[in-house]
DNA sequence: TGAATCTATTTCGATATCGAAACATCTGAT
DNA sequence: ATCAGATGTTTCGATATCGAAATAGATTCA
């Protein structure tokens, strides 16, 4: 495609900006009919996947706050999609599980969210695909590994 | 590099949450100084590289809603950082400028936040960049497109 | 065992964002 | 010239998210 001068790392930050925001649209829209958002679904499909997970669990997958996870098991629970248990040897412990109501509403939502994002990606070849994937796990690991970098140097820092 | 099975869209949707909000946490990181959030300081950088810019321009460039980039501009402008003049024919609109103050501030970090961003994307090559660049842009396109065609869908429902 | 420390979760207060309604002004058709 | 509808901005009420403090339970070690 464009070869030209070199990309900026600003111009990229940019234009991944504008594409997550579209896409991210895309995939509101594409769920807004049960009334979740996009955080509340992903919270359902880890524990399709996954199964009964702690909250602590939940946060660090769905890389939310552990604040923002308890306000979404709130909310889930609120509509009969999640239960909260409690851990077998550990008390501190929530054990989040889906209820039948959960696990049928999150079925049928995320069979129907992966057709539209197919669907939606179709002008996407399947080497396309495959270079953006390979792109942004680099650049997600190279970013994740700048963070965690600052925050031990911040640690230290305490010392 | 990795080259198996098809890629799927969900897939490859996660591996993009996950790489932006590495990024976004390594950009908000690198500004926290300023006291400014993300989205204050892309409204700064626009009206510093586009010049005076009205309300709805800046909602649109910045992907924010109307009363979002209201509260943006209150807060900016509170910090004498921007101005709300008035438009000289058109009474309805506002035009907004960077004050000295806010135009300094700017200049400043937005060169340390570009070298910081490109400091952290070193292990990309101009290649992987280019790559990335592209992918990105032909997704964010495709999406944009997908979101378009429904928004126009529900307009014409409301016949 | 008991005290200090660590870990899991929730509560609290603050903030950015949003959609919809309200308001002000402009434009175009008659 | 006027009025109906379009456009630009702000206000309002609601929501998701966050960091820090509070709470409760586990673990370690002297």
């Amino acid at each position: 495609m464009s070869e030209q001068k070199a990309l900026s790392a600003t111009r990229l930050w940019l234009v991944m900006m504008k594409a997550y925001d579209a896409v991210r649209t895309f995939a509101e829209d594409s769920i807004v009919g049960t009334g979740l958002g996009l955080s509340d679904f992903i919270v359902l499909e880890m524990l399709l996947h996954k199964g009964p997970l702690s909250m602590t669990q939940i946060a660090e997958k769905a890389r939310l706050a552990n604040a923002s996870t308890t306000a979404a098991i709130d909310r889930l629970e609120r509509r009969n999609l999640v239960r909260r248990g409690f851990h077998a040897t550990d008390r501190r412990v929530r054990v989040v599980e889906l209820t039948d109501e959960g696990e049928k509403l999150i079925r049928c939502t995320f069979s129907a969210h992966s057709r539209d994002l197919e669907e939606m990606m179709r002008p996407l070849s399947a080497a396309d695909r495959q270079a953006l994937h390979d792109g942004l796990k680099k650049l997600g690991q190279t970013a994740a590994a700048s963070n965690k970098a600052k925050s031990q140097r911040q640690e230290g820092e305490k010392a």
